[in-house]
DNA sequence: ATAGCCTTGAGA
DNA sequence: TCTCAAGGCTAT
């Protein structure tokens, strides 16, 4: 597809959960003010609401509309959105069904009401995309009832409405491609465009820094408590049948433009997804969940005219291409040897796929209001105590490539010298985490496990990346007398056609003057990643760790646009070591990697179906 | 597997 | 009592 530049492939939701925007669509309903746009002012909705409820020609415009995912007619909301029936069927049998697609073109297949059963892989990202949320498929099945999210379609219905009276043509149905998810259209991803210091600074809102204020996501959590409750939900997300597509002709009519702007919108829907139990309100939880704190209504386009941005920013169909970067990283369940697909489609926990009935999976327990207090307003330093244990890390890099150059004069293969330099890393990241509280005292095995799988990549890429900022990354490493490897190569795990991307990324954030605190706000948050969470059993020390890091990361970097820009370098190289993560995958499915590199191979080679059978060199090593 | 229609039930 | 967004059923 048009979105990919060598390679560079896009990673919607390595925003998912990603903060500044969710909070920034939160706070923006909530505080009206914030912004000089044209803000509806939520009083005035609710009030709108009210008015109009009484209003019989405009009680239900709504239906009018045209779903979002395929453009059939509205039945209602469902999961958060507008949509026609038979996507809400569908997304309801994906997600209780645990299906995972996959797309057999460019994941970037039309979808609309003739052709909506072709790729169910790309209308399930479009549902997602348009703002579907998972978390509204209940766990239990429960029939009947309300969920949590009714206050936030009745803001969203007054939203409608304000729109239809403001807007000429009264009534006029909303085209398909208009987003209407009353949860925010995604924010334009503005790291994606961010390629030069001077224009990320013009770009970036204000308000979508609010996420690292502290005191504003405590308010938004506590708004949250006094929510009505949905009856019973986790936050479950599909992942675990296979489902081979065979025979799928892939679509292949023009993509439009707008559907570059759905990709991009794509991003922020992801945003934002758990709904808490009420029923496990009593429990005496122990850690703040953050991701409580919803988004809520408001008109993303007043804010972005996404037309205009991409009139302004045409750069960004290269990076245009949403998938998450777990769906980036090397699923394929690896020790199938008849498996070649990069994407191949996986069973994990388990090969009960549909058995989703169990009284067992995961759910989310509440924070007491101490446990928030304590979260928000206490001492809690994690940043600053993890930039303590990351002391000496600085020489570590530049350390193990001297003595791989010395000591491996023997090798002069570049791949087996990367491939040697990674096993040592990930070594070393294994013995890291080890020594991380949160990471050893808080999570099960299988959790920290979780966690590593999804972020030694990325991990690895930030060392190299904090060591070339300072200055303490060699530009080579000599094999033999004519034979010098890239460090960028080990730092890209191989993937040497990135290292110009990844050379920009380093002078960016040299350029933004990037600190030690930074980088141990990038080690860490890369750790407590979302992807790993999202298969952890105990999701909410993941998250309070997370949202501690980024208040804490806020508190310090107290420039909201630099630390935006921080923030959005973070996800491009979080995008980068995905891709060169699933890069160094193809070759170790090839049998390019050497097996005696037992650690790596093991990250490349972990079978997701197995997730809960420990493969015996990590567990060692994190036990040990 | 899909999609249209039916049943359910908490909240307004 | 009504609403409407959940899940269920079933013909295709």
């Amino acid at each position: 597809m048009g979105g990919a530049n060598d390679g560079w492939v896009m990673a919607g939701s390595a925003l998912r959960g990603s903060p500044p925007f969710s909070l920034r669509m939160a706070t923006a309903v909530v505080s009206a003010g914030v912004s000089n746009t044209t803000f509806v002012d939520p009083q005035q909705l609710l009030a709108t609401s009210v008015a109009n409820s009484l209003q019989p020609r405009f009680e239900r415009p709504q239906l009018d509309e045209a779903c979002p995912v395929c453009g059939d007619k509205v039945s209602g909301y469902h999961y958060g959105l507008l949509t026609c029936e038979s996507c809400k069927g569908f997304f309801k049998r994906t997600v209780q069904n645990k299906k995972l697609y996959q797309c057999s073109a460019d994941q970037n297949c039309t979808v609309d009401k003739s052709c909506r059963k072709r790729c169910p892989s790309c209308r399930y990202k479009k549902c997602i995309d348009q703002g579907m949320k998972v978390e509204a498929v209940r766990e239990d099945r429960m029939r009947g009832g309300r969920n949590k999210f009714g206050s936030y379609y009745k803001k969203d219905r007054a939203q409608r409405m304000q729109r239809l009276q403001v807007r000429p043509g009264v009534g006029a149905p909303i085209p398909s491609q208009t987003p209407s998810a009353f949860f925010p259209p995604p924010q334009i991803d503005q790291h994606l465009v961010a390629n030069s210091v001077t224009d990320v600074r013009t770009v970036l809102p204000q308000t979508t820094m609010q996420y690292f204020d502290q005191h504003k996501l405590k308010a938004e959590y506590d708004s949250l408590l006094q929510s009505p409750t949905l009856s019973s939900t986790s936050t479950h997300s599909p992942q675990h049948v296979v489902i081979p597509r065979a025979g799928y002709v892939p679509n292949c009519d023009t993509v439009p433009i707008h559907s570059e702007i759905q990709r991009i919108d794509s991003l922020a829907a992801l945003l934002g997804s758990s709904i808490e139990d009420p029923s496990l309100r009593s429990q005496a939880a122990q850690y703040l969940y953050p991701q409580a704190v919803k988004h809520e209504a408001f008109d993303y386009h007043r804010y972005h005219d996404p037309q205009l941005f991409v009139q302004q920013h045409p750069e960004y169909g290269v990076f245009a291409q949403p998938t998450t970067y777990a769906s980036m990283l090397p699923v394929a369940p690896l020790s199938s040897s008849t498996s070649s697909a990069l994407r191949t489609v996986l069973v994990a926990g388990g090969s009960s796929g549909s058995n989703r009935s169990s009284p067992l999976l995961p759910v989310c327990p509440l924070p007491t209001e101490k446990i928030i207090d304590t979260a928000f307003y206490g001492k809690q330093n994690i940043l600053g105590m993890m930039v303590e244990k990351m002391s000496g890390e600085e020489l570590r890099i530049q350390q193990m490539l001297e003595i791989l150059g010395r000591s491996n004069v023997h090798i002069i293969d570049p791949f087996k010298c990367t491939m040697l330099a990674a096993e040592q890393n990930l070594n070393h990241l294994v013995s890291w985490a080890k020594e991380i509280t949160y990471f050893k005292d808080q999570l099960e095995m299988d959790d920290q496990m979780h966690l590593l799988y999804t972020s030694w990549a990325f991990i690895h890429l930030i060392d190299f990346t904090n060591a070339a900022i300072l200055g303490l990354l060699p530009n080579t490493i000599k094999l033999a007398a004519n034979l010098e490897v890239p460090s960028g190569l080990i730092a890209l795990l191989g993937s040497g056609i990135y290292l110009t991307k990844w050379q920009t990324l380093v002078a960016q954030l040299s350029q933004i003057g990037f600190d030690k605190y930074d980088f141990a706000a990038f080690r860490f948050l890369a750790l407590f990643n979302e992807e790993g969470q999202r298969s952890a059993k105990d999701r909410t020390v993941i998250e309070v760790v997370r949202a501690t890091l980024y208040a804490n990361w806020g508190e310090y970097r107290r420039d909201p646009q630099r630390l935006q820009y921080l923030y959005n370098t973070f996800q491009s190289l979080k995008i980068l070591a995905s891709t060169c993560h699933q890069h160094l995958y193809e070759r170790y499915r090839a049998g390019e990697v050497d097996p005696s590199a037992s650690l790596l191979s093991e990250m490349l080679g972990r079978d997701p179906s197995h997730t809960r059978t420990h493969p015996t060199y990590i567990q060692s090593t994190i036990i040990a």
